[in-house]
RNA sequence: GCUGGUGUGGCGGAACAGGUAGACGCCCGGGACUUAAAAUCCCGUGGGAUAAUAUCCCGUGCCGGUUCGAUUCCGGCCACCAGCACCA
């Protein structure tokens, strides 16, 4: 009987589809389990061939999990707000809407046809009003408790997009999704005050299962650092604050550097305003690409008349702008200390300014001493002579005791900007009132629902498509019953996919965005398999949005994901990624005719390591397909017999038993299937028994979900398979009578024997010496030492 | 520049925790079956020396070190990939 693959797979979907065997409730005596996968944007070309591959794992996972006795939470859900349907909208003049829900479809259909055991009742759809509603709310929620805030800001620009852009989604100074130059543009912007959490964020990674190249890039974009903050006064009268975390150099600032956009140049009547205001000009022009691109070439210029006094030294200071000084982090002004810092070095060589040496050991008239850990204080009275650290700590004492300065912890993390000028996003849910302000709508009035506009294209003022909805926009005030507008800007992409995971428990709630006791039973999720370029986006948002749920009491836990995993992309064959523009791509639907779902899930897996990208080769998937066809060929035919593995193939099952099982764990797929694969080949070798069969495809089972069911039901096992308890294996059953050692003669491997499993050295060595291939080696010579490793190895010292 | 990662046959990749390098698969070669081809099954397949075998030598980016023994540990380089990038 032939293998049809295209026949078995419609059967069994057909039977999931009908009877739901993964469709699961929080009614359940076992044990809980939450996988979670990242749920896709519907684009309009279809699932990617990449797709299936942290779909297949943690199918795999969840199968086995299941088989395992857990009571498995697989869901899947679309993140479908966003721009790429947005301008498909507007180019094909057809509704986002609609764009969405066909796309959408197709999506659906394509992983239905890969067999994954998603609880369907489950998905989700984050542009469904229902769904959005809670979206909205979690927002009014965070305005509620401040950390919703509107502020004039300088702002990230897509010229292209003609939208804002998070910091997290400007790349190289240029729009991460299209390309395109991103400007500076000064505008109001609702902001999430993430900031707050910055400190929870870093600290509770330790408290989470993730990968160590997840952690290390999350702490490094929360950026914080432990320093001071140290006053110093002008001879203007007031006084100029700046963050330091070298304290210890207070000695050595022989002048202050303040950012172009720094609120103080307000205050002060320099004699040279012509010449700051045309550097403020100049430096606002650019764009943050340009002022990296020059970053080499320190510029500046200095407010004369004005002058700050080092509060040690007393030692009257030059001040400058420059733009090698961000507005936007600590205080937006420095203290430079040459000796010790690369770039204010490097400013002083330009604008020939004094460099003092505070920590010996370096030679700061040729570069700037910085990684000075193990110098010590020089130049410095108060703490000559100490070390780097305990200078810290008693310089920083004596600011406080001074008045003059506090220990502060800075981070790089900025606020979120949250507002999109686009349509196709959940629209804001507050008001604007002359007379009350910002005025959140009342709970009862959401989903505020996205009203069917004629045209989705953003305007050349930046404006969102909304604002030339008068009917919608004009309202009244929730407060006061005056006359309103409503909020024009959307919210961004990232909204609705940071609070997902919770909507699974309970997606069809329309009182709470999950209930209570659906989230304690469910949350929080124990596994997520993700990309790692969601690491500082996605995943940060989300874990941002769950602490603050938690501390309003609506999640039970302060992290939302126990253990983070990440998947290697999948490249084309030439290496590249694979993209429509360089006609590389492989689709999903012509593997699926050609080869089944089951052999594409088994290539997928077996392509490499799971964690690395890999490059798709249209060759390698044969060997896939070949070994389905021999498991099918070994089992297609009703084989006689009891259901019991056989004496013959005891040993090499009960290690692919425990083999599978820890690599599945261990995410090593393709180890898995390798041991699976070595295992058919010794049912080649020596047919197997029928209940050899039976344990092969119950390790199979979640990897070929098709196949196997097709197997069981042909072998009349009872039930099927994916609902047999995972096959458990015996340790002394793993080990043969008989082992073949290494026999290494000064190092070197001369030879093998075969000994009794456990011998013991003596027996080890006598068996190993009086072997006629090493006798030769060590004959004439004398035995000064041989090293036994238990039934591995033997290694003879001679001579 | 900083932070992380990677480097193993013609190719994708294995090798628990210092112990037989190259599992498994692809490609390739040979054989069986077939009128023939495909499919299937069996065998071979890191490089070199030898007609092949037996056997020996070399071999995990490079240079050194520790060790009875190093792909694995240590020191110093090189290359590539990813993230960050004037964060005081």
């Amino acid at each position: 009987m032939k293998y049809d693959f295209g026949k078995i797979e419609k059967k069994w979907q057909d039977k999931w589809e009908a009877e739901k065997p993964f469709a699961v409730s929080s009614e359940s005596d076992k044990p809980k389990f939450y996988a979670l996968v990242e749920f896709p944007y519907p684009s309009g070309s279809g699932l990617h061939i990449g797709h299936p591959r942290p779909y297949t794992a943690m199918d795999i996972v969840s199968r086995r999990k299941r088989m395992l006795g857990f009571n498995v939470l697989f869901p899947f859900g679309y993140d479908a707000f966003g721009l790429p349907t947005e301008n498909y909208a507007i180019k094909n003049k057809i509704h986002p809407a609609i764009v969405t829900r066909d796309n959408i479809a197709r999506f659906t259909e394509q992983a239905k046809m890969l067999g994954f055991s998603f609880d369907w009742d489950r998905c989700v759809d984050t542009t469904d009003p229902k769904y959005y509603k809670w979206t909205q709310w979690i927002f009014l929620k965070l305005f509620e408790h401040g950390l919703a805030y509107k502020a004039q800001i300088p702002v990230n620009w897509c010229t292209s997009c003609k939208c804002v852009l998070a910091n997290e989604e400007v790349v190289d100074g240029v729009c991460e999704r299209c390309g395109s130059d991103v400007v500076r543009r000064e505008k109001s912007q609702w902001m999430l005050r993430i900031t707050k959490y910055a400190e929870r964020l870093a600290d509770d990674l330790d408290t989470v299962d993730y990968p160590e190249r997840v952690k290390i890039q999350q702490r490094n974009w929360i950026g914080r650092s432990v320093g001071a903050e140290v006053d110093f006064k002008t001879t203007a009268g007031n006084t100029i604050r700046i963050f330091t975390t070298r304290q210890d150099t207070l000695y050595g600032a022989t002048y202050m550097v303040m950012s172009p956009e720094h609120a103080l140049l307000n205050e002060w009547t320099p004699e040279n305003p012509d010449e700051i205001r045309a550097y403020q000009e100049a430096a606002s022009k650019k764009s943050d690409f340009e002022r990296t691109e020059l970053s080499k070439d320190k510029t500046g210029v200095e407010i004369k008349g004005i002058s700050a006094i080092n509060p040690v030294t007393g030692l009257e200071m030059p001040i400058f702008i420059s733009d090698y000084v961000l507005a936007t982090y600590g205080t937006g002004a420095i203290m430079a200390v040459p000796g010790h810092d690369a770039r204010d070095w490097e400013f002083a060589k330009k604008f020939n300014l004094p460099i003092v040496e505070v920590v010996s050991g370096g030679d700061v008239e040729n570069e700037a001493y910085v990684d000075c850990e193990k110098g010590v204080m020089v130049n410095s009275e108060l703490i000559n002579g100490l070390t780097v650290p305990d200078a810290k700590v008693k310089i920083t004492k004596w600011l406080v005791e001074q008045g003059l300065g506090s220990e502060k912890v800075n981070f790089k993390l900025r606020d979120w900007i949250f507002s999109r000028q686009r349509y196709w996003g959940e629209p804001i849910p507050i008001v604007f009132c002359d007379k009350c302000g910002h005025v959140p709508l009342p709970v009862s009035e959401l989903p505020l629902v996205l009203p069917d506009v004629e045209h989705y294209e953003p305007t050349e003022t930046g404006e969102s498509p909304l604002a030339a909805m008068t009917d919608w926009v004009s309202t009244t005030c929730p407060k006061c019953g005056g006359n309103a507008e409503r909020e024009t800007d959307t919210m961004p992409q990232w909204a609705g996919s940071s609070w997902y995971f919770l909507r699974y428990a309970d997606p069809h709630n329309d009182n709470e965005l999950a209930s209570r006791e659906s989230l304690n039973y469910w949350t929080p999720v124990d596994w997520y398999n993700g990309g790692m370029e969601h690491t500082t986006l996605h995943l940060l948002y989300s874990r941002f949005w769950h602490k603050f749920l938690f501390d309003i009491g609506v999640v039970p836990t302060s992290e939302p994901y126990l253990k983070r995993t990440s998947h290697g992309m999948i490249m084309a064959e030439d290496g590249r990624k694979m993209s429509k523009s360089l006609g590389n791509v492989i689709s999903p639907d012509d593997i699926v005719g050609e080869y089944g779902a089951d052999t594409l899930r088994l290539y997928e897996m077996f392509i490499g390591d799971f964690e690395k990208s890999a490059p798709w080769a249209n060759n390698a998937i044969k060997g896939c397909k070949r070994f389905l066809d021999r498991v099918w060929n070994l089992a297609c035919s009703p084989l006689d017999g009891d259901e019991l593995i056989s004496a013959t193939h005891e040993t090499a099952v009960h290690r692919a038993i425990k083999k599978v099982g820890s690599d599945i764990e261990g995410l090593k797929f393709n180890t898995a299937i390798a041991t699976m694969m070595a295992l058919v080949n010794d049912f080649y070798a020596t047919a197997p028994s029928r209940g050899d069969i039976k344990a092969l495809l119950m390790l199979l089972s979640p990897f070929a979900p098709h196949i196997t069911e097709e197997l069981w039901e042909l072998q009349g096992f009872s039930s099927c398979a994916l609902e047999q308890e995972w096959p458990s294996y015996d340790e002394s059953k793993t080990l043969e009578a008989e082992v073949e050692m290494a026999v290494q003669v000064m190092g070197k491997l001369r030879g093998t024997i075969k000994v009794a499993l456990d011998s013991d050295d003596d027996t080890v060595v006598k068996t190993a010496t009086a072997d006629d291939k090493i006798a030769r080696f060590i004959e004439g010579k004398e035995i000064t030492r041989t090293i036994v490793v238990k039934n591995k190895l033997i290694n003879i010292i001679a001579k």
